[in-house]
DNA sequence: GCGTTGGCTTGATCCATGTCAACCACAGAA
DNA sequence: TTCTGTGGTTGACATGGATCAAGCCAACGC
């Protein structure tokens, strides 16, 4: 590297650390297996970065779609509201996942996405991923890959909704997060929730006071120990095998 | 056209018939707005039939993904299985729909597509899709929107199982079939059920006495006439106005 | 320190839906 | 025609989770 104006330099690190070939997710994210020159593109594509503070709205709900959003840090849901004022949360995301996926079909997004820690993220435009896949071909199918892993996902959601009882949906939902988080290199066996009991029930269509109770009963049979938000398993064996108890 | 011998005659009219470009599905199914030359592109790609008979599987949980299927006639459910034997139904398709998304994900199909009657599908070679959906944009871009038009739809199932009660979810899934059949030009007040009631059920996260008896409740409320899998809407909105019941 | 606030826990009670069981209706086979 | 099987309906009862209500805990501001 030629020897640069200390200010030049500042400028060309911070340019470094936002591109997705220096980036830590790029696994998980969209690129895989470029070339050099693939990578170059797709970092020109991604330029964009947001900050969304915790509470915030990242996108709202019939707002116009035009790019969906790569997790580079944070913590996210999303959620759906009908007329009467239900809602309901449809997902968690976390870092490396990405977000915005329901806006293509209708060209304006159907859900709320609301960051649940000071959050950072990468507006990746639709319409130049749309053109640059047509000349990377791994960026198209893996991109293929990607929506129909949320499709894939949805249906295991459908499935704890549909047929699990209550304690079944927890431990599915503790087991879930203790391997993304472990695919992320985060301890698999102790974590901090980021979303309150309420958010935890929306999403397994329970109510919070039942969420509540089978935490409780999580840690007096030894499976779990839960302090707030902060969570260790003791026994992930102990959770799998609750899962089967069908009615 | 050339005269031609009547045997060639007659190969030549199937072959026109299966072609997408004289498809009456058209509009619902992949192709839209597309050029001459590009629809006959589109005919070469999806040129594989295959008929399924009532009860059969297109294809199984777990079996090699290769290709989509789009429904030319009939109808389908997918179901999922978890370990125990509990199962799941994720979705019903009928005709101009399209079946094996989820399949692109793992390169394996996650869920079981049945016949509910006899049924003809087009087969869509996913690799050659995505050849052709580089050089066609229109197409390109069609099929990110069914995609996640999937997703919307998941996103709507999982509203239904997380937060409505039982009669507010079977009439949601009337409003639904409903709507569906006379997006295809069929009666949007009377149609015939392919499904079993504890399919139905298994959609909703019922138990198939309790989709019996809300079918029950709204002919006794004279919001439907039933007679076994014979069902005529006699008051839509009263069929909406029930979804607003929450508890 | 103290009070306030939001989130969490726990208990008592209720009710929607599941479960179990009997019976019915239609279709297809004999 | 009757017989048989599959799917549908209906009733009586059981129960998991919702609801209502009280109190607890930790964080934060004063």
């Amino acid at each position: 590297m030629p020897p640069t104006h200390p200010l030049n330099q500042e400028v060309s690190l911070s340019v470094i650390k936002t591109a997705c070939s220096n980036c830590n997710l790029r696994e998980l994210c969209l690129p895989l297996g470029l070339s050099l020159e693939e990578l170059e593109r797709l970092d020109d594509l991604v330029s964009t970065r947001r900050r969304i503070k915790r509470g915030d709205h990242l996108y709202r709900a019939g707002e116009g779609f035009d790019s969906i959003y790569a997790i580079r840090s944070g913590f996210f849901k999303t959620d759906v509201l009908l007329e009467d004022g239900r809602d309901q949360v449809t997902g968690f995301q976390m870092a490396g996942e990405l977000l915005g996926l329901d806006g293509i079909s209708t060209e304006h997004h159907t859900c709320n996405a609301i960051a649940l820690e000071d959050s950072e993220v990468c507006a990746i435009p639709f319409s130049r991923l749309e053109v640059l896949s047509r000349e990377i071909h791994t960026l198209q199918h893996h991109f293929h890959k990607v929506m129909s892993r949320e499709i894939v996902r949805d249906h295991g959601v459908m499935m704890l909704l549909g047929t699990m009882r209550a304690e079944e949906r927890l431990a599915a939902f503790l087991l879930n997060l203790s391997q993304r988080f472990t695919s992320r290199g985060f301890s698999h066996a102790e974590f901090y929730l980021r979303m309150t009991r309420e958010e935890i029930g929306s999403y397994l269509g329970l109510k919070l006071e039942t969420v509540s109770r089978a935490f409780s009963k999580f840690q007096e049979e030894g499976h779990i120990a839960v302090q707030q938000k902060h969570i260790r398993i003791l026994n992930v064996s102990g959770l799998k095998a609750l899962m089967n108890h069908q009615r």
